[in-house]
DNA sequence: GAGGTTAGTTGCATATCGAAACCAACTTCC
DNA sequence: GGAAGTTGGTTTCGATATGCAACTAACCTC
């Protein structure tokens, strides 16, 4: 979690964020709906002053919002915001390859559709085309946040 | 990198391969085509002791493989194997959100359709409905890989 | 008012990190 | 043939981060 010196990298970017032991295990647990800090405590088995300084980070960051749940006394909860829940594809892509690769290709947790019960497949999608993309039909190029990068074969 | 007690999460389980500060970086050096020590050591500003000790255990997690590129004086480099190489999407989708949610959505580097020239976004996809799936579509249940917990609202 | 719950903070031992120095096996330059 | 450079490390050591346990504070229930 240090500063890093702002390098054109969004992955580099991103990890500065969520780019530690704890930190996307709790983002995990909000989005299973476990918002409470006693709650993440137990579930993680993670210090409550790790807890506590992850959290606020998260709150930092605006990828999760503090907000009260009760008064007297008065409690909050942690929720993740729009940002947070952009997080998905990441979580998902992780889970995907924890089943693929660590787990013999036995999901603990299947991830499905609400409409037809199909295991999803996490995949680039074209918009324009409007037909997913595998890995050989992407390119890459320089984008309009900073240039002078060579950025020559930049991913796959 | 500790040996967690085995929770029945591939999230879990693929942090604790990949979920530190460097070790993420280093693959995207190698999916970039930066393979040798010295080299990765540069770009990333990684510590030497840190960046050899990253190496060797991405080699015993058999996502990196060593092998000599020259003899006399023998050095090495490294490569993805293929689960390395699997762990594309979750680069990819970390590129995106920092993308959008850590440059201003202004890309430092974009990924576009081959075909048409169009920037990419990662979803999941059914390949029932055919459709891309957003997040509030997605449910999840217990997998084949041990079952046993409730595994309620996991995700979304 | 005793004990429980929730959400923390504080203090301290230990583990990990980061910078720099050092090392070894070569090669190239002069 | 000797000096200096390159590559790929290892060693050392002070700084930082982590993990555990104890403590606190505000309230509620019995």
């Amino acid at each position: 979690m240090l500063a890093t010196p702002s390098t054109d990298c969004s992955i580099q970017r991103t990890l500065d964020l969520i780019g530690d032991r704890w930190t996307l295990l709790i983002v995990r647990d909000l989005f299973r709906g476990v918002r409470r800090f006693s709650r993440i405590h137990e579930d993680l088995g993670i210090a409550k002053n790790l807890l506590t300084d992850r959290l606020s980070l998260l709150v930092d960051a605006e990828i999760v919002e503090r907000t009260p749940y009760q008064q007297r006394p008065l409690r909050h909860e942690y929720r993740l915001t729009a940002k947070g829940r952009a997080l998905s594809p990441t979580l998902v892509a992780m889970m995907r390859w924890g089943d693929e690769w660590c787990s013999g290709g036995q999901s603990p947790t299947e991830l499905v559709h609400d409409d037809c019960d199909t295991r999803l497949e996490l995949q680039c999608w074209c918009t324009t085309c409007n037909v997913p993309v595998p890995p050989t039909q992407i390119d890459s190029r320089p984008g309009p946040g900073r240039a002078l990068n060579t950025a020559k074969a930049a991913h796959g």
